[in-house]
DNA sequence: GCAAAAGTGTTTGGATTACACCCATGC
DNA sequence: GCATGGGTGTAATCCAAACACTTTTGC
C-alpha cells in the first residue's frame, strides 16, 4: 500500500473552527457577524471564527475565538457540521468545523476585538453576503438547530430567563413557520417543567402575563429518574 | 493582532475521516472492524479510516477510504461528529472526521483490502481495544445514531429489505433498552408507509409472518406534501 | 393436539383539536 | 367603555397502554 503523495505532504492543512452564535429578539432569530480587518475578505462579515493552535483541544479554541472576536464569555457552545471543500479557503486547505450557541441577547454584551471591526445580530432572513462558505454554515447550522428545537429544550436558551408563555408559543410559529392554538399551546406544554414567577410583565399596554421560567434542575432530574422526554 | 505562532505553522496539521459502519444481525446492532497492517496501531483493530488528500472533498474521500480498506461500494455515509484532541495521533496533529452508515451486513460482502489486514462485525458490547481514540468514536456516534431512530426512518436500513414486523419491533426494543407490547406496535406504526408483501417467512417453526417494505418513494412524497414527520 | 409466534379487538384514560368565552390592564 | 392580549373551559376526537383473545403454522 502506498499513497500517491509523499506522506509529509499530508501534514499540510489547518483547521478553524467557526462560531455560529443564534440569538431572539423582535421576534426574529438572529445570527452574530463580525465585519473581518484581516486578510483574506478584509472587510466583509464573517462569523467569528479562526484557525486552531497546534496544541489546542477545539471545545477550548472554540470558547478563545468567540472571546478575543467579541468578547463574549462563558457561552455554552456545542459542535455543528465540519465543511471541507477544497476550494473553501483561498489560502490553502482548511478544514473548518462550525460551533453553534443559543444566547440571550439581551444578557450579552458583544464588542468587537482583536481583528473584529465591528459586531451586529442579523436577523436570518437579511443575513448579508459573507466571507469564505460562511453563509452555507449558518443556514446548514440553523437548519440542525430546527429540529433539535423539537426534542430539547433549548428554546430557553434564546427566550429571556423571565418569560411570558406567549413569547415562547411565538418563538416555537416562527422556527416551525405555523401558527398554533394559544389555549391548546398552554396545554402541551404542561409536562414541561416551568417554575411560575410572582410577577408579571410590565409597560405593557394590555393585561400583563404571568412571567415562567425553565426549571433546569427538575429537567434534568426527570430526565435522568423518569426518562423524560422533551417533545414539542 | 498577531498570531503566537508563526502563520506557516498553521499549515502543519493533517485531516483523516472514519468510517462507523453499523449494522443488525442476531438481534444485535454491529459495527465494522479493520485489522490495522500499518504503522501507527499496526495488528491493532480499528474502524476503516485514512488521511484525506489534498484535493479531495469530504464525501467522496469518505467513499474511497471505505471502499480501499473493505471493497464496500455505494454506502450512504453521512458525517458525524469530528474529534480533534491534540494527542489523539501519534505522528502529529491529525484531526478527525467521523462518516457513518447504516447497512444491511447480509446484503453485503466486506473483505480486506489496501493495508486492512482483516475485516469482522463486532456487536456493540464485545468491540475489542481500538486504535487512536476509535472507540470513543464508535460510542459516540452511536449514541448519537440511536436519538436519529426517534426522528428518521433509519431502521429500514439496517433491516432486510423484506422485514417482520416483529423484526422491527425487536431492533427498537434493542436500540432503546424497553420492551414493547405487540399489538401497540402494530398500531403506532400504521402511519408509516409500509408495503405488504405478498411474501411470507420461510423456515420458521411457527405461524409465518408477512413481510413488508419501506415504501421509500411514498415517505418522501408524504414529507413534501404534507409534512410528515416520522415518530417513534 | 401442542407449542410458538402471528395477528386482532376492547377498554380506559390521557392528549389534541377547534372554538367559545371571560379577565385584567392601559388609555 | 373599549381595545388588546392574557387566560380558561368544554366537547369531540384521536391516541396509547394494558390485556385478552383468536389464528396459523411446524412438528
Amino acid at each position: 500500500m502506498s499513497y500517491k503523495i509523499k506522506f509529509d505532504h499530508f501534514f499540510s492543512y489547518s483547521f478553524s473552527l467557526d462560531c455560529a452564535i443564534f440569538g431572539y429578539k423582535d421576534g426574529k432569530i438572529h445570527v452574530l457577524l463580525i465585519k473581518r480587518a484581516m486578510e483574506p475578505f478584509s472587510g466583509e462579515w464573517a462569523i467569528p471564527g479562526d484557525l486552531v493552535y497546534p496544541d489546542e483541544d477545539l471545545p477550548d479554541a472554540a470558547s478563545r475565538i468567540l472571546t478575543e472576536l467579541t468578547k463574549l464569555e462563558g457561552v455554552d457552545l456545542h459542535q455543528g457540521q465540519t465543511f471541507g471543500n477544497p476550494g473553501r479557503h483561498p489560502q490553502g486547505r482548511v478544514i473548518t468545523c462550525a460551533y453553534f450557541a443559543l444566547v440571550r441577547i439581551d444578557d450579552l454584551k458583544a464588542e468587537a476585538d482583536s481583528w473584529a471591526e465591528e459586531v451586529m445580530w442579523a436577523p436570518l432572513n437579511e443575513v448579508p453576503n459573507l466571507a469564505f462558505d460562511h453563509r452555507e454554515i449558518v443556514m446548514s447550522t440553523y437548519e440542525d438547530l430546527k429540529k433539535k428545537l423539537h426534542s430539547e429544550p433549548i428554546c430557553f436558551n434564546l427566550l429571556p430567563e423571565k418569560f411570558a408563555l406567549n413569547e415562547m408559543q411565538q418563538l416555537y410559529e416562527y422556527a416551525y413557520d405555523v401558527e398554533m392554538d394559544k389555549a391548546n399551546f398552554r396545554k402541551k406544554i404542561k409536562s414541561i417543567p416551568l417554575v411560575t414567577l410572582n410577577e408579571k410583565q410590565k409597560n405593557v399596554k394590555h393585561r400583563p402575563a404571568k412571567l415562567f421560567r425553565f426549571d433546569e434542575e427538575r429537567y434534568k432530574q426527570l430526565v435522568e429518574e423518569e426518562n423524560y422526554l422533551f417533545r414539542m
